[in-house]
DNA sequence: ATGCAATTTGACCAACCGGTCAAATTGACG
DNA sequence: CGTCAATTTGACCGGTTGGTCAAATTGCAT
């Protein structure tokens, strides 16, 4: 029923600990997931055709059809690629470092996060604002117990005095929408701005905010 | 080319205050707005589909280009009508009020929202995230106009020391962010919050929040 | 109750969409 | 260079999509 790409010559030469992909493999599966992001992340997942990704691609439909099995694998499998550079920032929160500045190192990342990988981040919102039909899996298992774990951190670090009392969720959640909006509201944001470098003075902004909000008085 | 909703009896009684719509118009039209905003919500333009709003709305097809010319045309209809109702909560914010329970208020009435108006909220969030194609003309005029308006007015209040020292352009962009953030992507805000109620916990949270950044010390 | 405008519908259409397939082409290795 | 697997392609398919149209039905003012 579902073609695999390709059995492979793989074991041909037992015990070796090359990877199971030819070098045009690669190559395509990455123009693949490039274009993909491109048109996903514009587009929405409805939006989107296997056309257009295989034209950004340089590739035909059919062809592209050959190393992915349909239109959902594409998506799902950048999805689920992009989750753990995603959770990266959240899990590098240290309970060893001081409170404010492993905070705002944490919004720092996120932001850069904004900066340099925009399509992603709007790749995500677009899922999520569909309501996630395809991460909600991944919602309710690791990234409930990820955030559950660092919030605890933060009330921690709240419960003795070395920030601000404030709600562990709460602020984790309002690190990720006052950094995302710049990527995922990018065309408003640059609109309202005018000229300025949105990313240089969202970085001062959020500085001082952050540190207004967290810091013990 | 365009078969335009009928020329109407409308000026049969001339000097008529009456409005040049049917009951059975007013009432469909209606119908086909808040299915669509369902549906347009959910799915995205792209995703979106004539049959899935007409059947949303209770008619056919044929029946609801009767109404509108095309997918398009419903798709403006909504985000133009919904505009004002955007940006309602920004316009309200009073020079003569106190600075930081003005500022407070507009972030109250924009949680309200995205508490009331959840749909609405992910209708825009989606046409912004696709770039604004149908959006971009009056982002460029009413909205930078409003806002730089009302940061001149925040940033008036910050030389005179009634509030923090705060970027006008970035407090107005951190209370969408924040406040935006709930209705659009509710089901990850949910899925971290767990049985709470998120709206609730956010209203304390971001009053805090948005009182300690705020206020002068 | 009748006449005309307003509304509704089924049948239809061309374009497009995701996906298939057999056949052709290319790459790599002995 | 021969051979076989890996890759690529054009032609094609059934279903869906946005949209049209003529005809039927309904609402309403007289």
């Amino acid at each position: 029923m579902r073609r695999v790409p390709h059995p492979r010559a793989a074991d041909r030469r037992a015990g070796a600990f090359e990877v199971t992909e030819t070098r045009i493999q690669t190559r395509n599966r990455a123009a693949i997931r490039e274009a993909a992001l491109e048109v996903f992340s514009r587009q929405g997942f409805g939006g989107a055709t296997l056309d257009a990704i295989a034209g950004e691609a340089g590739l035909s439909k059919p062809n592209l059809l050959y190393y992915y099995p349909s239109k959902e694998a594409i998506y799902e499998d950048l999805l689920t690629g992009l989750l753990a550079t995603w959770l990266d920032p959240l899990i590098a929160l240290d309970p060893a470092g001081d409170p404010v500045e492993e905070l705002l190192a944490y919004m720092r990342r996120k932001l850069d996060l904004s900066r340099q990988m925009p399509r992603e981040s709007r790749l995500f919102a677009g899922e999520i604002l569909r309501g996630a039909p395809v991460m909600m899996g991944h919602l309710t298992w690791e990234l409930q117990r990820l955030v559950s774990e660092k919030s605890d951190l933060i009330e921690t670090w709240a419960a003795e005095g070395r920030i601000a009392p404030v709600d562990g969720r709460q602020t984790i959640i309002s690190i990720w929408a006052l950094t995302q909006h710049y990527a995922d509201f990018d065309v408003q944001v640059r609109a309202v701005l005018g000229d300025t470098d949105p990313f240089d003075s969202a970085s001062t902004h959020l500085d001082a905010l952050f540190r207004r909000m967290l810091s013990v008085r």
